[in-house]
DNA sequence: TCTGGGGTCCTAGGACCC
DNA sequence: TCTGGGGTCCTAGGACCC
């Protein structure tokens, strides 16, 4: 009943940041920001002087005036990011991305070959060092939950593996926060109640819990808190919406600014979903106000799409709707993206190998091949994408 | 510290169908 | 003649994550 720990989570640590100070040897060794405005990451030399995420790189300056603040290069992370994952796909076939800098890996069935999950992790972060030049934290523990938490309790540049005997000693001792679904409102309403720790989270009892924060919440940290999570690793998994948004600062902003900002945001979409090949049926706006309240409007179209007019039509007519909200509280944000996202698009499921672009099948046969170590396909085979055999990054 | 750009999942009510 | 139970889809909002 017992099973061992499998389960890796590999985050790669400040990531933004750490790929600068690879790139760049006088930023090694001192605190750098990545931050256009805001700070989208920082080393943990800056991390020291309580420079956080999300900050305004002014309020980060105040903190730390000798830090050095570098726009960011989001192709280079990109780049990293796809050397970081081929590592991960040479380390075992299941791979669940979870973002660009972060993935679940199960080593379950690699002892014999490949040695413990300890000594994979090790492997892997050694790997990623000397491949790739950035440093990585690796949790391991029995379930994707805990194994997370490990991974951040171990950064940075480390490797904690929880034992199945220690697993609730480990997780009871640690702060609310860590549980996955615990946001500042949900630390909010535990805290009033005195409630600081998982140890109390989990002595709390699911009823207790499922009144104070509603059934899914409440069944969900309780079972967290009691390190049950069932979910597998799982790969193949593929976006289910595609957006673009956009800050407009505060107003007041005449018509023809506000339609030619829509126009922008809808054809940096589409212009992505065609070029994945996938049409979307439901279209999202996404508005934020000067007094930061949020709202959105959507609306479903009968056929997915991925055409610029069809959607813009569809935004312009949903931006028409929420005109009294704009003109009340004024304009900061706008954003669009499209749901409901064609699952059978890019290489169609359908189409058997000899009807498919010679480079697609190429790069489907290497995935295969780097996934399972062959390459025995049949001719006439379905390549399903939903196999998740085709895409070793999550997105399209 | 007043706040960027990309996402995911859950909830709840209403429409509609059988 | 006023009325059950179940299911799916759509819209809107909220919380959360990196």
């Amino acid at each position: 009943m017992t099973s061992s720990a499998t389960i890796l989570h590999a985050d790669l640590d400040s990531f933004y940041a750490s790929v600068e100070q690879r790139d760049a040897p006088r930023l090694r060794g001192r605190p750098v920001i990545v931050g256009a405005g805001v700070v989208l990451a920082a080393s943990y030399e800056a991390k020291a002087y309580g420079v956080r995420t999300a900050m305004s790189v002014r309020a980060a300056r105040d903190r730390c005036p000798q830090a050095i603040v570098v726009p960011p290069r989001m192709s280079a992370y990109t780049e990293a990011s796809r050397a970081v994952f081929e590592v991960f796909d040479d380390t075992t076939p299941i791979v669940e991305p979870l973002s660009i800098d972060e993935a679940f890996l199960d080593v379950g069935g690699l002892h014999r070959i490949a040695g413990t999950p300890v000594a994979i992790a090790a492997r892997l972060r050694r790997d990623v060092l000397e491949r790739v030049g950035l440093p990585i934290t690796v949790g391991v523990a029995r379930t994707k939950f805990l194994a997370k938490v490990a991974s951040r309790v171990a950064k940075p540049d480390g490797l904690l593996a929880v034992e199945p005997a220690d697993e609730l000693t480990f997780l009871h001792r640690l702060p609310v926060e860590v549980l996955w679904g615990v946001g500042e409102v949900t630390s909010g309403k535990l805290h009033q109640r005195g409630i600081r720790t998982v140890g109390q989270v989990a002595r709390l009892g699911e009823a207790a819990l499922v009144s104070m924060l509603g059934q899914g919440a409440g069944r969900h940290l309780h079972a967290l808190a009691h390190n049950r999570d069932p979910r597998p690793v799982v790969t193949g998994r593929r976006r289910a919406s595609m957006g673009a948004q956009r800050a407009l600062g505060r107003g007041p902003h005449t018509v023809e600014f506000l339609e030619a900002a829509l126009a922008g945001l809808v054809e940096r979409v589409t212009r992505r979903m065609r070029s994945a090949q996938r049409p979307g049926r439901t279209v999202v706006l996404r508005l934020r106000f000067a007094d930061y309240t949020r709202a959105t409007r959507s609306s479903t179209l009968a056929k997915a799409t991925s055409q610029t007019q069809a959607v813009l039509d569809t935004a312009r007519a949903l931006l028409a709707t929420a005109s009294p909200l704009v003109a009340e509280r004024g304009l900061t944000l706008i954003g669009v993206s499209v749901g409901n996202l064609d699952r059978t698009g890019h290489l169609q499921p359908e189409l058997p190998f000899d009807d498919l672009p010679r480079d697609a099948l190429d790069a489907a046969v290497d995935a295969v091949r780097r996934r399972f170590g062959t390459t025995s396909l049949q001719r006439g085979t379905l390549l399903g994408t939903d196999t998740g055999l085709v895409m070793p990054m999550l997105p399209d």
